[in-house]
RNA sequence: GCCGCUGUAGCUCAGUGGUAGAGCACACCCUUGGUAAGGGUGAGGUCGUGGGUUCAAGUCCCACUAGCGGCUCCA
């Protein structure tokens, strides 16, 4: 005789055991018809599982009740999907062996392993969703059955899929003494799947889907195991919310940073330049130079030193920081010098040979400089230090080299030349928490003047059954202290991470979404002790002592390219004053107007205002346009009556109306402030003010 | 690096074995205009590169290269 407590407090009893179904049903029909599944106890559950004993019970229903999307009805709904999908690849291809296929984020996959012979086609989407709309369409009962582990497994491993029967082996390790079976439909006669569910009542509940994309994975995620296709679709409760989530990808692919350098001409990557090296365009150039400036002024305001270092370094200097041989794979190869690659040629010697002389130490050469530390030590280490010099910051522009899997590369967010807002910082080991805070405001000064408030914060701690980690124990506790408690100190949210520090040290790194939902790592704050080992810096001491100081690598963008890549995203391209590349254009209305709009012009650039002027052959209405379509934040329309005021009719971005006419030397001064303040004062805010 | 998809004019794309196309951008002409595309004419292509099949290849096959979506990786 279960009692049964729902969300509201009010609880149920029952004479018999019933099911979650029968308790909406108790409630009312119409409930019972919305219910997608249930949570008993906390456990998202089917809502056909039948209830013995005394529980909480929550009900899932398609729209929360202020009409919104219940992720908890989206993920038993796209999980349901995907057995409907499997279903129906298996009709198309019945050789396909199903692996895994999980609800995920806007949609569900489904690993699958095709025979080598007919592998899986977008060409064959259509016949897929074909069937899958059959089966959607006879509305068949997602039906559950357990059988105990021994039973379940013999029935699996009849099957014949190893990918099924290691899920179930899976399951026990995971402690499961049964095996649980979905059929769509009826067990023993329609299709079904080892599966822990839960799933939708039917299939007859899915309302819209769509195969989305194909992709390869592999098993366990391990490259040396098997490769398998991943399919991906989504589904919802009906067409309106599936089509309303293919326009939201639709714009999201407008924000794209690729898209959009090219269209408003931020940057370029050219084949025969070489993959992910960013050239950049006279545009973009102007963005990563004001992003330049700001920054390198608000180094100067915290005691930072600007430093300038070579793009290359001899060979030893990575054996003895360690990032030579351990990281080859994820460098250029060295540069070797010309007599010595002649004599060598001449001996026949191999590549592997070589490759062994260089680890040894036999062969010396250059590196492109996959990291800018051991040039910014070596600066460190030209001079003795005090106690009292310290800490010593050196900042720097670097401009680094690493060799990213091609598969990797990503735009400007994933490339193999990019320069990091760099600085080292030598210290004591009573400053580190002192100047990682330094760090982080830093950051978060950035981060504000941006209006970049979606992003997270991760603080990277040692793994603490892992030996890979070099120095004291004591140092490393001191050191996750300080980040942990300057992390505690910036007031936003973040999260511990054991087993994502760096070898050397803990970090602290600030992490943001694309439009399309990746993550990307940019500012990162790390203390390191290591360094200050390998190449035994040290300074001199109260005591007359050396000591060695700590190590910190900071760099709040990441790297330009990145970051810009990030803001290009964020902003959607349409930059503030002082970041855009074209900040007003003058449309003369005519060639009538064409010399008053000259003089507006240069009243713009007297003030340092990057302004152009359009005075091509066309109509207004054309140029305006164009304009909007650049993102520019303000358009100038100047004729006959704007010259006699000697005033400007202004278009603001984002504005679709006009703001009407302003005395040419307001918005002269109004811009010049926007640009100067960085947006804290606007033209907009002005022109409530003073219009004509 | 791996799997899949894609590569045609500056850009976005159509063209599936038989003479290379459109829109936008560009040039010139007409138009001299007041808030998101005025009209006309023209120029622009070794169809990513290299091989192959074929009487004939942008189209089919192979290799390479680059981009995209994932996987793996990211000091």
């Amino acid at each position: 005789m279960p009692s049964i407590t729902l969300p509201d407090g009010s609880v149920r009893s029952y004479d018999a055991p019933v099911s979650a179904f029968d308790v909406a049903m108790s409630i009312g029909e119409r409930l019972a018809r919305a219910c997608v599944g249930c949570f008993i106890n906390d456990e998202l559950s089917d809502l056909s599982t039948v209830i013995d004993a005394d529980c909480e019970l929550k009900l899932v229903t398609e729209k929360t009740r202020e009409k919104k999307d219940d992720p908890d009805a989206l993920q038993l709904l796209r999980h349901s999907t995907a057995h409907v999908m499997a279903e129906a690849i298996q009709r198309v291809i019945p050789e396909a062996m199903l692996v895994y296929g999980p609800p995920v984020d806007n949609g569900f996959y489904y690993d699958i392993a095709f025979p080598e012979d007919r592998p899986l086609k977008d060409g064959d989407f259509e016949a897929i969703e074909t069937e899958m709309a059959s089966i959607v369409k006879e509305d068949r009962k997602f039906t559950r059955y357990d059988l105990e582990y021994s039973e379940g497994l013999e029935k699996v491993k009849s099957e014949g899929s190893k990918y099924k029967l290691d899920n179930a082996h899976a399951a026990h390790r995971a402690g499961s003494m049964t095996l649980s079976f979905y059929a769509t439909g009826e067990p023993g006669k329609d299709w079904e799947d080892l599966c822990r569910g839960p799933h939708v009542p039917s299939t007859g509940r899915i309302g819209a889907f769509k195969i989305m994309s194909l992709a390869s994975s592999y098993w366990h995620g391990d490259e040396n195991s098997d490769r398998l296709t991943r399919v991906y679709g989504t589904a919802f409760f009906n067409k309106k919310d599936l089509n309303a989530h293919l326009e939201r990808l639709e714009e999201a692919k407008k924000r794209d940073h690729r898209v959009l350098g090219k269209k408003l001409k931020l940057f370029h990557i050219d084949e025969a330049v070489g993959q992910g090296l960013i050239l950049w365009t006279p545009n973009g150039s102007v963005l990563r130079k004001e992003l330049q400036q700001f920054i390198a002024a608000e180094l100067e305001k915290q005691g930072y030193h600007e430093v300038f270092t070579p793009h290359i370094g001899k060979l030893d200097l990575y054996r003895t920081s360690g990032h030579f041989p351990y990281y080859a794979e994820s460098q250029f190869p060295p540069l070797i010098e010309r007599d010595h690659m002649v004599q060598l040629s001449d001996e026949g010697c191999s590549c592997a040979q070589l490759s062994n002389h260089m680890k040894t130490g036999e062969i010396e050469g250059f590196m492109l400089k996959p990291m800018n530390c051991p040039h910014h030590i070596k600066i460190y280490d030209s001079q003795p230090h005090s106690y009292k010099d310290l800490p010593v910051r050196l900042a720097e522009f670097g401009t680094v080299y690493r060799w990213e899997q091609s598969g990797e590369l990503n735009g400007m967010t994933r490339v193999r030349g990019f320069t990091q807002d760099d600085a080292h910082l030598f210290c004591t080991p009573e400053q580190v928490g002192h100047e990682v805070q330094g760090c982080l405001s830093l950051v978060k000064t950035i981060f504000n003047i941006l209006g970049m408030d979606d992003y997270r914060v991760r603080v990277g701690l040692r793994d603490p059954d892992s030996g890979k980690y070099t120095g004291d124990p004591s140092n490393w506790d001191k050191a996750e202290k300080a980040c942990l408690e300057a992390a505690e100190s910036l007031g936003v949210p973040f999260t511990q991470e054991p087993g994502e520090a760096a070898f050397y040290g803990p970090k602290i790194d600030f992490v943001v979404k694309d439009v399309i939902g990746r993550e990307w790592q940019l500012g990162t704050v790390q203390v390191d002790y290591n360094l200050p080992e390998r190449f035994d810096l040290s300074y001199i001491g109260a005591d007359n002592e050396k000591h060695r100081p700590v190590m910190i690598h900071r760099a709040p963008f990441g790297s330009m390219e990145r970051f810009i890549g990030v803001l290009i995203e964020h902003f959607a391209g349409a930059f503030p004053v002082w970041l855009a590349p074209e900040q007003v254009r003058v449309l003369p209305i005519s060639e009538k107007s064409n010399e008053y709009a000259g003089e507006v012009l240069s009243a713009l650039h007297a003030v340092g205002i990057r302004a152009t002027l359009d005075d091509a052959d066309t109509r207004v209405q054309a140029k305006i346009k164009q304009g909007a379509e650049m993102k520019l934040p303000y358009m100038l329309i100047v004729g006959p009556r704007d010259a006699e005021n000697r005033a400007v009719s202004v278009r603001a971005h984002g504005i679709q109306k006009d703001l009407g006419a302003m005395p040419l030397d307001n918005f002269v001064s109004a811009i010049a402030e926007e640009y100067r303040t960085k947006g804290r004062s606007s033209v907009k805010d002005r022109f409530q003010l003073v219009s004509v």
